[in-house]
DNA sequence: AGAGAAAATTTGCGCGCGTAAATTATTGAT
DNA sequence: ATCAATAATTTACGCGCGCAAATTTTCTCT
C-alpha cells in the first residue's frame, strides 16, 4: 500500500498507466475491460487504495446502483430478517442497498419515501404500512420510481406485489385445529394492513365452510406493540370469558405471544396436550415463537422465499426499464408448523 | 403547484427571483437568509417542488449531514429499538442518519464500515461486533471519520464510549437473587463482545464478596442466534444436571428466553414462587423478556439514555470539529426489573 | 502476415452544486 | 438624512465523475 494518497480518477489513472475512460469503465462494470487491463488496474488499486467518489459517480450517471428497501417495523424480527435476506442479494448483484424503517409512523413513511426520492434509487422494495399508509404519497412515488411492494399489498400500486396467501394458509391451520380438538375462535386487534383482514375473512370462509360459527373477538390497540396489545386483551378477554372455545387462532404470531404470557399469568394452561385448559395458534413463524412456553403452533410464511421473488421481480424491473407490462401478484403458501400451544 | 419542472438550482433561483447563492445559502440553512428571503423562497418553493440534488450537494460541501448508524444485528430488537431513537434524533437536528446492520458477520461489519468511509459522513454511532470485529480494520477507520463508540467498547477505539455499567448492574442481581433463594450460577455461551466477558468477571467477584462459590456452566455457540444456543445448551445442560444450583443467571435475555424454552419443554417449573423448581434471570430488558411464561426477571439496560447520550457525544464531536480532548467512557446504571422468573 | 473486430485512448463537454471575492442593495439606529 | 452593519448579488471557478465521438492500439482468426 502506497502511502500516495490519490485524490481523483485522473490521477488514479495516471498512476496506473490507464486512461481515465477506461477506468470509469472498470469501476461500473469490471468484467467489461479485457482482463489484461483488468489485472493492470487491481493492481494498481492494491497499491494505492483508491475508490471513486460515490457523490461524483451517482450525480453523472443515468441510473444509480441504489436500492432502497423501507419496511414499516424494523423492530419487528420478521422484517429484520427479510431485510437482512434483501440487502444480500443485493451486494451480490452490485448494487447500493440502503435501508429504512418507518418506525410504524405514517409521517416518517412519507418522510422516507421522499427522501429516497432525491436518492434516485433505480428500484425500491416496499413494505408499507399499510392501513395506515400514505395511499396518495405511496401511490405518487410508486410512479416516479420503479418499486415492488411486499408483505401488504395496495391495489394496483407498484410494479408488483409479493407476499403471502392468507387465503390459502389460514383454511390450513383451521382445519388442523377443528380436527385436533375444539373449532377455533379469531382472536384480533384493530388491523394495521390488508393482511390483518384477509385473514379474519379467510377465519370466518373456512369456519363456514366446515359448518361452524365463526366468532372473533377484536381488542383495542393502536400501536405497533402487537405482544403488549395481545397481553392486555388477552388478560381482559379470558377474565371476563370472552372467547368462545378452548381455542384460539391469533391474527399474529406477535398477539400470540402476548396471549400466552396472559394465560399464564392467569395461571391457565396452554397447550395441546391433555389437561390443558386453552389451545393457541399464531401465524407467521415469528422467530421467538418457537421460544414460547408452550412453543407456539403457527404458519410458516416462507421468509425466504418472499424475499427471494420479491428481489428477483425488482431485478427484472430494472432491466426493462422499469416498467413491467402488467402488474403481478405473487402469493406464497405457509406451511403448519406444529408445536406445543395447539 | 405548478406543472413545470424545476431542473436545478439556477432555474429555481430564477422563477423565485432570488439570486442562485442566496437559494444555496438558504438550503444549507433556512435561518441564515433575512426572513423576507426566507419567506419568498419558501412560497415559490410550494409553487415549483424543487429540490437540490443531494449528490451535486455533498460533492462538493466540506462536510456532509450524513451520519452512519452501525450496529451488529438488527433483528436483535435491543439494537432496533436504539437505532430508531437515534435516527429521530439525528433528523431533528437536520442530519441524514443512514442505517446498517453487520448482521452478525465481521465481513459484512469491514464492508459496510468501507461503504461508509466513502459516504464521507460527518459522524458516525458504531456498536461494533465485538470480539468478531476486525479491531484493526474498526481502528482506523476511527482515525479517518469521527467516530462515537456505544453498546460494545474497544479500548482506546473512537472518540468516546456509551454502554452499560455491568460492573454495577450485575452485583445488583447478584445480591438480589442471594438474598431471595439460592444463589446463582452463571450460565453464558462464547463471549461475543466485552460486555459477556465483562459480566462473567463481575459475577465472580460479587459472589466471592457475599462468600459464595462462584459457579460459571459455560455452553457451545457460536451464531447470533442466541436463543437457540441458550435453548440447546439449556436443554444439554439441565439434562446433565450441570446447574450447581436452582438459580440462574443468564449472561443476556435472549440467552434466558432459549434457557425458559428449554425448561419448560423438560417440564421443570420456572419462577420465584412456591414450588417452582429453578429460578432464571436475565440482562439487558429485551423488549420480549415481559412475555415469556414466566416473564423474565432481569437488569434494565437503560436503552433511552444510552442512545441520548451516544448522540449528544457526537453532535458535541461533531462540533468540535471531529477531534475530543480526551476520550470519555460513559456508562450507565441498570435497574433491577423484578418480574415472575427469578 | 494481414484484415477485421474489439478494446483502449484522446479529447472535450456537461452535470448541479459549493464557495469565495468583490460589489451593490437593504436595514436599523443615530 | 447619514453611516455602518448586514444581507443579497454578480461573477467566476472548481469538484469528480459520466459519457460520447473520433482515433489509435491491441487482439483474434485465417
Amino acid at each position: 500500500m502506497d502511502e500516495t494518497k490519490i485524490k481523483n480518477m485522473q490521477e488514479f489513472a495516471e498512476v496506473s498507466g490507464i486512461s481515465r475512460p477506461t477506468i470509469s469503465k472498470y469501476f461500473n462494470d469490471p468484467s467489461s475491460v479485457r482482463p489484461t487491463t483488468r489485472a493492470r488496474i487491481e493492481a494498481a488499486l492494491e497499491r494505492y487504495d483508491y475508490r471513486p467518489n460515490i457523490y461524483a459517480m451517482n450525480q453523472n450517471r443515468r441510473l444509480t446502483k441504489t436500492i432502497g428497501i423501507v419496511v414499516p417495523y424494523l423492530s419487528d424480527p420478521f422484517f429484520a430478517e427479510i431485510a437482512r435476506n434483501i440487502e444480500r442479494r443485493c451486494l451480490a448483484k452490485g448494487f447500493w442497498p440502503i435501508l429504512f424503517s418507518a418506525h410504524g409512523e405514517e409521517d416518517h413513511e412519507r418522510d422516507i419515501l421522499d427522501s429516497l426520492r432525491s436518492l434516485k434509487p433505480v428500484g425500491v422494495l416496499l413494505a408499507p404500512l399499510g392501513r395506515r399508509s400514505d395511499k396518495r404519497a405511496v401511490e405518487k412515488f410508486c410512479k416516479e420510481v420503479p418499486t415492488v411492494l411486499f408483505d401488504s399489498n395496495i391495489e394496483g400500486v407498484g410494479e408488483a406485489f409479493i407476499g403471502s396467501d392468507n387465503g390459502q394458509s389460514i383454511p390450513l391451520i383451521v382445519e388442523y385445529l377443528c380436527r385436533t380438538g375444539s373449532p377455533p375462535c379469531f382472536f384480533e386487534m384493530p388491523p394495521v394492513n390488508p393482511n390483518a383482514n384477509k385473514r379474519r375473512k379467510a377465519f370466518v370462509s373456512a369456519m363456514e365452510q366446515l359448518g361452524h360459527d365463526p366468532q372473533v373477538i377484536r381488542i383495542e390497540g393502536k400501536t405497533w406493540d402487537f405482544e403488549q396489545v395481545g397481553f392486555d386483551g388477552g388478560i381482559d378477554a379470558l377474565k371476563t370469558d370472552r372467547f368462545a372455545t378452548s381455542t384460539i387462532l391469533c391474527s399474529n404470531d406477535r398477539l400470540a405471544i402476548g396471549l400466552i404470557a396472559a394465560a399464564h399469568e392467569l395461571k391457565i394452561s396452554v397447550g395441546r396436550e391433555d389437561g390443558c385448559q386453552i389451545r393457541i395458534a399464531g401465524h407467521d413463524d415469528h422467530p421467538f415463537s418457537r421460544f414460547t412456553s408452550p412453543s407456539l403452533t403457527t404458519i410458516a410464511q416462507d421468509y425466504a422465499a418472499i424475499s427471494n421473488r420479491s428481489v428477483e421481480v425488482l431485478f427484472n424491473l430494472i432491466e426493462a426499464g422499469g416498467d413491467l407490462r402488467t402488474r403481478e401478484e405473487t402469493l406464497f403458501e405457509g406451511k403448519l408448523v406444529m408445536r406445543s400451544s395447539a
